[in-house]
Order: C-alpha cells, then sequence, then structure tokens
DNA sequence: TCAAAAGTGTTAATAGTACACCCATGA
DNA sequence: TCATGGGTGTACTATTAACACTTTTGA
C-alpha cells in the first residue's frame, strides 16, 4: 500500500547541536565559524542531515561526535523547527538538540577543524537561520530541566569544588545565590559526595573537591536549588 | 549550490495530534478508530503528512482543524519521533503536538466522519506504531505546563464553577486538593473572575460561574496551584 | 427531611531567606 | 602581613498543609 505515502512530499530533515559548555566560571556554546558552503564565513551551529540508516537521535548523537568526539553525552530534543523558508536554500526541516559536554574532555583536533569555538552565552554573534531562536529556545529547555534534575553535573568535571558548582548554578539560572544556604542545601543531597581530595588551584587555602554519584541520585531523587 | 543538498535523502514527515478534552470530570483524548488505510479498524491518534506549501506548525494547525472544526486552538509541540521503523510501512518522521479543546465547541459530524471518539486517558485502547508513547509524553509536558501556565482553561468553558475547576486539576496532576486551600489560591488570580452568574447543572443549590481572563492574566502573571 | 454539592478560617509545620565573621595559605 | 577564596549557623519570614462545619435547595 505503498500509494497511500507517495501522494505526499519528502523533505530534508536536519539536527542541529546548542553544545554547552561550562568553563571559566562562564557557560559558553560551542559554534561553528563555517569554512564551507552554504553561508561559508557566518557562524552557525553545528549540524547534519539525517541520513537513511538512522533515527534522527541517532543523527544528533553522530553530529556531536564528528565534532567533538564524544559518545554517551546528555542529550534532550529542543523541537522541530519547520518553518518553509526557514533555510533559504532548499526546505530543510530541523530538529534541535542541545548536548551538556565536559570542557576538559572534547577531542581539541575535531573542533579545530571544524573551525568551532566557545562562545560565552551572553556574547553569541549573529547566526545563521533561525539559529537564534533553537539557541534560545535551548538555554529556557535546559534551565527548566535544571531546575529540578542534577544535569548540572554533566557540564562539570569529575572532581569539583563547591565554588564551581555554585557559579555553575548562578550561570545556568541567572541569579546570584547566598554561599551558606546553596551549601545547606547541596549538604542534603547525598548523591554529591565529599571526597578527601582537595583542589589548589582556585584557592591559596584549598578547597574540598566533590562528585557526583548517580547511582546515589536514581534511589532517593531529589534536586531543588532554587 | 543545490548538490550540497542532493547527496541527502528526503523523508516523508508527518504530525500527529493528541487533543485533550475534559469532560464529565475527566480529562480524555480524541482518538480515531481507523476506517482507512494503513492498519485499518485499529485505534491511532489523528495525523497527516507535512505538504510543501506549509510549516510544520501549519500542518498540525490543519490536521486538528480537518478533524474538530477548530481554529486557534492551544498547541504545543511535544517532539519529534524519528526511529527509522517506526511506522512499519514506510519511514515517517513524525513530529507531535497535543491540543486542549473544550469539549462543547468542536464540530460533531466531522468527527463522527472521521470515526473518532472521546477515551478517558485512564482507559485508552491499544494504538498503532508509537502513538502510546507519543501520548505518555505529551500528557507529562501538559501536567509539566500546566503546573505554572494557566493552560488549564483552554479545556474549560467560557463559565465554569470553581468545583469543575478544581475537578480538571485534579486529573491533570493525578491527585486530590483541598477544597478551602484551592479556593483560597484561586482567590489570589484576578484573572479568574466570578461572574454574578449561577449554574444550576451541577448541584440544587448551584455555584457561582466564573470566567478566565487572559488579558488580567499577562500583566500579574503568577499562576501556581500545587 | 434529607441528600448533595457549595461555601468558608484558623492553626501548625515546613521551607526559604537574610545575614557576617573566622580560617588557611601563598605570594 | 595581607589578599584571596573557603568554610560555617541562626533568626525571621513566607508558604504550604491540615482540618470540619454550615448553607441552600430540589426531590
Amino acid at each position: 500500500m505503498t500509494t497511500y505515502y507517495n501522494i505526499n512530499p519528502k523533505f530534508y530533515v536536519s539536527v542541529d547541536c546548542i553544545i554547552f559548555g561550562f568553563d571559566e566560571g562562564e557557560l559558553k556554546l560551542l559554534l561553528l565559524k563555517r569554512n564551507f558552503a552554504p553561508a561559508m564565513g557566518e557562524w552557525s551551529l553545528m549540524g547534519g542531515f539525517v541520513q537513511q540508516d538512522e533515527s534522527v537521535d541517532d543523527a544528533a548523537k553522530r553530529v556531536l561526535r564528528e565534532l567533538t568526539g564524544l559518545e554517551n553525552v546528555y542529550m534532550q530534543q529542543v523541537g522541530t523547527f519547520g518553518e518553509i523558508e526557514r533555510d533559504p536554500g532548499e526546505r530543510v526541516i530541523s530538529v534541535a538538540y542541545y548536548a551538556l559536554i565536559k570542557v576538559d574532555e572534547y577531542d581539541r583536533k575535531l573542533v579545530e577543524e571544524h573551525n568551532a569555538f566557545w562562545i560565552k552565552i551572553d556574547e553569541l554573534p549573529s547566526l545563521i537561520f533561525d539559529h537564534p531562536e533553537m539557541i534560545s529556545k535551548a538555554r529556557e529547555l535546559m534551565k527548566h530541566q535544571a531546575l529540578d534534575n542534577p544535569i548540572g553535573f554533566n557540564l562539570l568535571p569529575e572532581l569539583f569544588t563547591l565554588s564551581q558548582m555554585q557559579s555553575l548554578y548562578e550561570a545556568i539560572y541567572g541569579e546570584q545565590m547566598d554561599k551558606r544556604n546553596f551549601r545547606k542545601r547541596v549538604a542534603t543531597m547525598e548523591f554529591v559526595e565529599k571526597t578527601d581530595q582537595i583542589d589548589k588551584t582556585g584557592s591559596k587555602r584549598g578547597a574540598f573537591l566533590y562528585k557526583y554519584n548517580d547511582k546515589a541520585y536514581r534511589q532517593d531523587s531529589k534536586f531543588k536549588l532554587v
């Protein structure tokens, strides 16, 4: 019964990745200064076309891997952008995903080859097509999800100080937090575990390093910082 | 520079609508008992293929209108379902939307022609493809959005009693609420306005009818029932 | 007269917020 | 010795949760 389908048109379908990183106390996005057509020379998200042999989710994973070399990254679908003229070249329906990566883990060489750069999220250049809209939706969604899920740890190194964790959440929520209240709340989370290791890079005195225990989270599961 | 696009495959893209209604104190979905191919005789969501001359969002609006006759309905994109084999006939990438409609407003004749029926959300039949997954995601998203946005009024008639409103929110949240606390919270919302009209259908004594004032909401904008 | 839904306040518990000083260390 | 970030507790305020009886009226 292929006739049922045949009367309908087909479309190019792409994926675009909003790649978040946290570095030097700031949220950043990994963006391409395109050294390829179309829109060469302009800034864009990393993207690619969905292929026959992969699901849309898998296409997003592949595209992220092509740029960063990373697998098993936390990714979430942001939404599908389907305006007729969104890509001036041809009609393309694009599915946006956001990804949270640790900035000390990605493949420098791949990123360099793609001419990609980390840009502070409050200092974004102009971007092609509807990529700004994708980013603002992604940011909104990520912030919303971060409110009651411990997804922020995907942006922190394996071992982190409480100051790093606080400045991450300040960056995500866009507001300052009280140090004592913040630490009080973290102290109630059994899945944020204090190690006996000390980080000396951030201060002279040194700060205890903590780690996130995902298994411990699934059992008790309460996360709320605001 | 069409060569850039040409090397990539194209796909059928469809939309599927999860249509919520609130009737007789229960949340319901408008589902098709398919009287057309493929999967004739089975239950499914209302769907359709995206066409060349419409955006994906517009396709969803069109499909909803084809079934209900309604325009300007509250709709939200739920997500895109892109597994390779999700439709056993052909590869189709589908974008799911949920819609909130007032059950006293839709076009009975159109619904009858499509062989569609209102089914209580806790008594759903088995559905084709990944439609159950679409529904559970839609329900989750709707519940989440209903937590701090006054979207529930899209499901209530223009005039409603506080008992109706409470039972709606009990259905959405899936939990019983305290009548006095509920009314206290509603009383703080200036955008829920008491009229001087009384509904006598629900009780012998009669209950005051209220209405939702969208303009008043946009100005003050706080909504929180839980 | 009675069944059935409408309507109405107070109190206790909990959660959230504001706030300031000492500590340890390397330069 | 001093500048820098690390670390800690308490009192107040706001929010949320628990709870029971009276009213109206049609059948």
